[in-house]
DNA sequence: TATATTCATCGTATATTTGCGATATAAAAT
DNA sequence: ATTTTATATCGCAAATATACGATGAATATA
């Protein structure tokens, strides 16, 4: 873009986008399904059940990681993730400013368009 | 991209990764927000509420009316635009698929990283 | 110790997104 | 009929995202 203006928006609001935006690719909804999925926190099988090359695996977690969605551990040869279910359930639950703003403006029920 | 792969992933993944691309920009997230918030559908006034100018805005909107968010109708000289709700509360309710997986195999307690 | 395995990171090519001015379109106002 | 107003669209420039081969780092195995 030319210009960015995304720090002239408000802060949750820049927070919800980039939570979005880290969710935004169907690769990162495939890894935080595998990992909802396994009991135990997997590493290079998720490699196996994505039709992507392993660097381009390894940069989707990563994006997962530094947004706080996945927890990372090495452990000795491999790397274990696992969803941090606190930050995935709060993300969720930001959702909810929607509705609750169009309940107090009582608008949700009428479709106006 | 070198290469897309992006249809070699679940038909509801992409789905869900495209509808999280639509709110995963700030702009569009205080879009949803104002007109969440309105009793009537607004228009120009978007343009507004935003840092943003009158042709990006437009984009903005013709990317969240083009993923089904929000309608848009023509009124005279105006454009209106509304939340579609059931498209919204289907897209919200989908994130319970995480949870689902995550039951099923008693995971989400359990934190492994 | 040498080798293999697992994963992260670098560099790079290409694709997509973002932003805006300029312009088009269509209704309303003069 | 002309001008103003509201909005959409086009075309371009800059920023980001996506993908992967090559390479590096660290551990495990022969």
């Amino acid at each position: 873009m030319a210009i960015n203006r995304k720090m002239e928006f408000a802060a949750d609001e820049i927070a919800l986008a980039d939570l979005a935006k880290a969710i935004s690719h169907p690769a990162r909804i495939a890894i935080l399904k595998i990992l909802a999925r396994q009991k135990s926190c997997i590493c290079g099988e998720i490699v196996e059940g994505l039709p992507l090359a392993q660097a381009t695996v390894s940069q989707h977690l990563k994006e997962l990681k530094s947004i706080g969605l996945i927890k990372g551990t090495i452990e000795g040869k491999t790397s274990c993730y696992c969803i941090d279910w606190d930050v995935f359930n709060q993300f969720i639950s930001h959702f909810g400013v929607f509705a609750e703003l169009a309940q107090n403006a009582s608008v949700q029920s009428q479709s106006c368009c």
